[in-house]
DNA sequence: CATGAATGAGGCTTCATTCAT
DNA sequence: GATGAATGAAGCCTCATTCAT
C-alpha cells in the first residue's frame, strides 16, 4: 500500500488497477460530446454507488458472506449492472481497497510533505495513525477477507511492512546493527496494526495519543522489572 | 486461548468442546468390553484422519475454499462419514483450533512451570515463541478463516491479548503509570503475532532468536535517531 | 377451502397466498412500461409452466416421491428457476392446491348464484359435485400428500367439512334435533369425498348422477331390510 | 382388510404377509432345542420392540418423516438389527398395518359371531365401530402414509370398501334396484371412515353412539326441508 | 447502459443400507 | 443375532454469471 509516504515517490505505483476498470476509465475520456458526457457521468455515479454498496456489504456481512446480489440491492441497481463495472466480487473488493488506500497514501504523503520537521520516521508514524484513524472502516473490510490459503490475498499490512522496511533501509547499517531489520519492520507493523485494531472497538485514544503510546514504547521500551519480577498470581 | 501460562490455572477452562464431539467421547468411555474398545479406537482413528485432512485442506486452500468433499477425500473416507464426527465445516475447524491451542497451552504452561527463573513475563514470552514455532501451521490455519464480518470469529490473537492483559494487570499501577495498559497489551500482541507471521515464510531466526529480538525492543526501544533523523531519500 | 358457496361471501378469504408469490405479484404490477410488461408476462409463463409441471409430477409420482428436479425437468427450465418462483416443494404444492381450490370455489359460488332455485343445500351439493368432477385431478394431488404426521396438512376435506358445518348451523336447532350436527357434517363430507374418490377410477356416473345417488341416500336412507335381514353367506 | 366379518371366512386371506417375515416365523419353529428356543424368543422380542417403536415413530412423525434410525432408537436396538427383521421401512409399515388389521378383523369376526341377532349389516357396522374405536391409532398411522402417487398404497379404506361391497352383493338385486351398489358401498365407507376420523380429535360419542348416528342416517336419511329450504345467510 | 429472469455447477446434508466385528 | 461406523447416492438449495430485452 503505502510504500513511501512522500509525494516525491511516484503515485502511479498504485496504478496496478485491474484491466477491466482501467479500460472503462479510458473509454470515458475518449468522447468529447455532450450526451456522452452525461452518460459518462451517470456511469460513474453507478460505479460509485456500487463501490459504496460493496463497502457497506463487506462491512456488514464480511467479504465471504456478502453476495453480488447484496451489493446490487444496496446500490439499488440490477444484478447485471454489476458486471458492466466489475468482473467479479474480487475485483470490486480489490478496487475498493486499492482506491481507498491510494487516497489514504496521498493524504499521508501530503501530511508528511507539509510537516515542518521534515521527513522523519516519527512524522511518518504520526501521519499513518492520523489517516488510518479516519479510514478504519477500510482496514476492517480489508481484514475481513482472508482469502484462499496460499494465494496471496491483498493485505494493507504487507504494504505497510514494505514501506517501513524501505524507510529502515535508508539508515546506515551500524545504526541498527544490533537489530534484525526485517523483523524490526514486522514488529513495528504489528504495533501499528494493533493500534488500528483497537479503533475497531474504541475511539479513545485518538490518533495522536495512539502515536504517543506507540512511539513511547519504540523509543524507550518498558521498565525492566516488568520482565524480571515474578508475576503476582 | 492461552489465558494464563501456568499450570496453576485451571486447564478445563478450555473444555468448551462442542456438544457433538462431547457426546461422542462420552459414548466411547461407557464400555468396558473388548470389541467395543477396538471399535472405539477405530472410530477415533477416523476422527483423527478427518482432523488431519481438515488441517491440510485448510492450509492448502483456506477455510472458505476448502469443501467438506475436499476434506473427506484427503481423509480417504466417504462424505457421510464426516457428519458422523462433525456437524459442519465450522465445527471441525473450531475443534481443530481448540484442540490444537489447548495442547499448545498445556505445553506452554509446562515449560513455564519447570523454568528455574520462575513465572516472569520474559519466561512467558520465550515459552510462547518456543511453542508457537512448532505449531505455526495452526496459526496459519486460524488466520486463514476470518469469518462472517463483524461477527466474532475465533481468533487466537484475542486470547493471547487477554492473557497478556491479565499478566500486566498483576503489576502495581505505578510501575506502568506512564502507559495505557490495554494498549500496551495490544502492542505486545502485535509484536508476538508478527513474529509468528514471519515464520510462515521464514525459518530463521528460531524461537529463541525471535524472543531475543522482541524482548530487546520491548526492553530498550530503538535508538533515538531512528525517529528524528531525516530519512535519506 | 369452500367455506360457503355463494358469491355473497367474501372471496378474498382465500387470499392467503404465500408471502413469496405475493411479493412477486406485487412487483409485477409496479410497472406501467411496455418492456417490463412483456418481461412480466414471460415471468408468469414460467411460473405457470412450473405449476403445470408440479401438477403432473405430483399426479405421477406423488408428493413425496416427486423431486424439484422432476418438476423443473417437466417444466423444461433450470433448477435454479424453481427457486425464483417458489421457496420449496411445499410452497409450490400449497400454491397449486390453493389456487386450484380458489378457482373451484369461485365456480361453485357462481353456479349457486345463478341457480333459479336459490341457495339450498341441494343446490350446493349438486354444484360441488359438478365442479369437483372437472377438477378431480386436484383432489387426487391434494390427497397424495399426507404430510408430516400429526402436523396439520392441507386437506380440502377439512374445508369442505367446515363449509357444510356452517350451512347446517343455519337451520333452526329443532330441525336437526335428533342429529349430532358436527357428526352429520362429517358423514356428508365422507359421502361427498368418496364420490370424488370414485372418479379417480371411474367416469360414470357423472356429477349429476353422483349427486342424485348421494342425495337419494341423504334424503331417504336405505331400505330397512338391508340392516336387519341376515346376510346370505 | 376386513373382507368379511365372520369367522367362517378364511382368515388366512390375510396371510399375504411378506416373504421376509414369513421366512422368519418358519425358521423359528423349526428348532426343538432349548437354547434355540430362548434365542427365538429373544428374537421375537426384538421384532416386537421394533414394531412398537415403528408404531410410535409413525404416529409421532408420520410415515415419511420417520427414519429407520428413529425407529431403532425408540426400540433401543442397533440400526443394523432393523434389517435382520424387515427389508425396509415399507415392510415394517405393511407388517404393522397387516398384523394390526388382522387382529382387528379377528375381533370383529368374533363379535359378530357371538351376536344373538345373527349376521346382519347392522351388527357388522356396530362391530366395526366398536373395534375401530379401540384401534384408532392404527387408522391414524395407516392414513399418515399416502405413498407414491399412482402406486396403490395400502389403504384400510379399500378393504373396508371391498367388504361392504361383498355384503351388499348378497342381497337380491331388486332390494337395491334404485341404488348404484358400488357407489352405495363407497358412501357407507365414507360415513364409517369419517366416523373414525372424528375420533382422532374427539372421544365422544363412543362406538355405540357413533353407530347409532350413522345407522340413523343410513336408515331414514335427513328431513326433506334440509335440502329444499333456502339457507339463512 | 441497465435490467432481472434464467441457468446450472457445486456445495451441503441426510439416510437407507452394508458389513466387519 | 446384534451392533453401529462407514458409505455414497440423491435430494436440496445458493449464487455467480449470462443474455435477451
Amino acid at each position: 500500500m503505502l510504500i513511501f509516504f512522500c509525494s516525491a515517490f511516484p503515485l502511479d505505483f498504485f496504478s496496478k488497477v485491474n484491466y477491466h476498470s482501467y479500460m472503462r476509465k479510458v473509454s470515458q475520456n475518449n468522447d468529447g460530446e455532450r450526451g456522452k458526457d452525461r452518460a459518462s457521468r451517470r456511469r460513474m455515479r453507478t460505479r460509485t454507488d456500487l463501490l459504496k454498496a460493496a463497502q457497506l456489504a463487506f462491512a456488514q456481512r464480511g467479504y465471504h458472506e456478502a453476495s453480488i446480489a447484496d451489493i446490487t440491492e444496496l446500490a439499488d441497481v440490477g444484478v447485471g449492472t454489476f458486471y458492466l463495472h466489475f468482473r467479479d466480487k474480487d475485483e470490486i473488493f480489490t478496487t475498493l481497497i486499492d482506491e481507498g488506500f491510494r487516497d489514504m497514501h496521498e493524504q499521508i504523503a501530503a501530511t508528511v510533505d507539509e510537516n515542518p520537521q521534515g521527513l522523519t520516521l516519527e512524522v511518518v508514524i504520526r501521519a499513518i495513525f492520523r489517516h488510518a484513524y479516519t479510514r478504519r472502516d477500510l482496514f476492517q473490510i480489508a481484514w475481513s477477507a482472508r482469502r484462499s490459503g496460499p494465494v496471496r490475498s491483498y493485505r494493507p499490512q504487507e504494504e505497510l511492512l514494505t514501506s517501513l522496511m524501505q524507510i529502515l533501509e535508508t539508515f546506515e547499517t551500524d545504526t541498527l546493527a544490533a537489530y534484525h531489520v526485517p523483523l524490526l519492520a514486522r514488529f513495528m507493523t504489528g504495533i501499528i496494526t494493533q493500534g488500528i485494531y483497537w479503533w475497531f472497538e474504541n475511539d479513545e485514544p485518538g490518533p495522536d495519543g495512539m502515536a504517543e503510546q506507540a512511539l513511547s514504547i519504540l523509543r524507550h521500551g518498558l521498565p525492566e522489572q516488568i520482565f524480571t519480577r515474578p508475576i503476582n498470581q
